[in-house]
DNA sequence: TATTTAATGCAACAATGTTGCAAAAGTAAT
DNA sequence: ATTACTTTTGCAACATTGTTGCATTAAATA
């Protein structure tokens, strides 16, 4: 039985995802922390955060891996919204409300999705 | 004004690209060209295909990109198809058919999707 | 405070993708 | 077929992102 120990690092990642409106990368996550720890520390530590379901992982359309917190999950990630990739400010927001819907060839079987929009934001259409 | 060239490495990469069933990443392409061509060739005769609207790029949830032809798509690109990505087999394949809905709040303006879905293919399943 | 072991830092590595530049090859005119 | 022009290629060098092993540090609990 392995008990998860808070950590300056953990809780500084943690925090900073959830305060923030829009989806982080690592690089991103890094240069907020300000050297607090190692570049290998932070991934990690998202690795732990993801396990322990307080954040999800984006891939976005330009393969820039972000990670958001997460809302409306408690055991499972549940995670069947839309993100939303500004192509001009390059923001990635979760529109946890918004669930697309579509039609399935039959003997496919879905266990995960990953739907993700390019344009232009609110902010800066 | 530059006019393209039919060069061995781009009309054996478009061949291999448009005879398969489903998407191929950078790295299964050049397996199956065994040293026809160097790897940097190989991600410059992808970008031409690209531009030259033949072939269409998917960013999997895994992060590995590949590369898919293009069906129904003639001067501009019109990718609203969904992606399915096996996760035993670890095949992407496009649904070309398979077209979701879904509604937006406002002020966002839709540029590009990128849809897939992970789970089991018929074969798998 | 002492013990236990999770978490970290560091170095080393792997995978993927990009860039500059000289050499090679495709295309069209001669 | 040869020439001239320009695209395409190969190679080396580099950047970014992510992973792994291992010794050290530091939480949590007794
Ligand atoms: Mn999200
Ligand atoms: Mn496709
Ligand atoms: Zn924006
Ligand atoms: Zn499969």
């Amino acid at each position: 039985m392995k008990s998860a120990r808070n950590t300056t690092a953990k809780t500084e990642i943690q925090e900073l995802i959830a305060s923030s409106s829009v989806a982080l990368s690592h690089s991103e996550i890094q240069k907020s922390l300000e050297g607090l720890c190692d570049r290998v520390t932070i991934y990690r530590v998202l690795e732990r955060l993801l396990e322990e379901g307080f954040i999800h992982k984006i891939v976005n359309v330009d393969g820039v891996v972000k990670y958001a917190g997460c809302h409306s999950c408690s055991a499972k990630h549940s995670h069947n919204h839309i993100h939303f990739s500004c192509q001009k400010c390059k923001s990635v927001t979760c529109l946890d409300d918004v669930e697309p819907s579509f039609k399935l060839p039959k003997n496919y079987k879905v266990s995960e999705m990953n739907f993700t929009l390019s344009g232009l934001c609110p902010q800066c259409s």
